[in-house]
DNA sequence: ACCACCTCCTGATCGC
DNA sequence: TGCGATCAGGAGGTGG
């Protein structure tokens, strides 16, 4: 499940490989990925200036559009030269070089969006978007979450309060202020909303340097497989000792979401 | 404004 | 062992 850290390196991946380059046709093979009305013929022609990253989104700067891509759990992209589609592969771009950039996405849970490259900062999904934690002003946050009466965790998932966690970082985010993911918003003092916040910078920053993490299927564009796994302290260590005080990690529900949580580290 | 719940999907895993 | 049921989850939509 692609975080903002793992969508950043899909990006630098990315730009190395298609920069410069020029789309002459595009192949649905799922149209429900597809949001916008004749997608095909507004993209071809169009040559790719840049790619920029808001929050887990990708846009593609064209010409006139920009194209804005959602990995959401299991989107990748590879580059090849142009080949039959395989399994899984919803979407292809075929490039001015001879190659073919593809979509792959087994749940076919992913998005793309073509807006008018002049305003597609003012209307949604970008329009909408919380600021990245390294942009967020903590009492900005801690008066939005003072209104709240969900787990902590639910705010942090809500990619209108804060743009870029997911369920991996913010249970490692938590488990580093020492917050218990169940606490509501309301209870959350201000520093603890500094902590919060001071956490999510460093655990984004230092799993992006590392290119993300590499769990379940999720991994980056052209096999690039990320470090930052390894550096896990609570998800996906249920029963393992605690690495501060050696109490079992413990795995239970919040808001739908599996969590994984220290009982004695992580305080409500 | 807020919040709980539903939907989209497939493959892995669970339970009988 | 086999097979149906359940789970996993990001974000958008709905209805209370």
């Amino acid at each position: 499940m692609p975080e903002l850290p793992e969508v950043e390196t899909v990006r630098r991946t990315l730009k190395t490989l298609v920069l410069g380059k020029m789309i002459t046709d595009v192949h649905v093979y799922w149209s429900n990925c597809v949001i916008t009305q004749d997608f095909e013929k507004k993209i071809i022609g169009q040559w790719i200036h840049d790619i920029l990253r808001y929050g887990k989104y990708l846009v593609f700067v064209l010409d006139h559009h920009v194209m804005i891509s959602h990995l959401r759990m299991e989107g990748k992209y590879y580059l090849h030269q142009k080949r039959l589609p395989s399994n899984h592969e919803h979407v292809v771009f075929d490039l001015n070089t001879q190659e073919s950039l593809t979509y792959h996405d087994t749940r076919k849970f992913g998005k793309f969006e073509l807006i008018d490259k002049n305003i597609y900062l003012d209307v949604p999904p970008l329009s909408l978007l919380g600021k990245e934690p390294k942009d967020t002003d903590p009492l900005t946050l801690y008066k939005r979450l003072k209104q709240k009466t969900i787990p902590v965790k639910m705010a942090l998932l809500d990619q209108h309060l804060i743009a870029g966690l997911g369920n991996i970082y913010v249970d490692e985010t938590l488990f580093r202020a020492g917050i218990h993911p169940e606490k509501k918003c309301h209870r959350l003092t201000k520093k603890d909303v500094n902590h919060i916040i001071y956490h999510a910078i460093n655990v984004l920053s230092y799993a992006t340097e590392l290119g993300g993490s590499t769990i379940r299927t999720y991994h980056a564009t052209h096999g690039v497989d990320g470090k930052f796994q390894n550096e896990l302290k609570v998800h996906t260590k249920k029963d393992i000792p605690c690495e501060i005080c050696h109490t079992p990690i413990i795995k239970i529900k919040v808001g739908g979401r599996g969590t994984y949580v220290c009982p004695t580290c992580q305080k409500k």
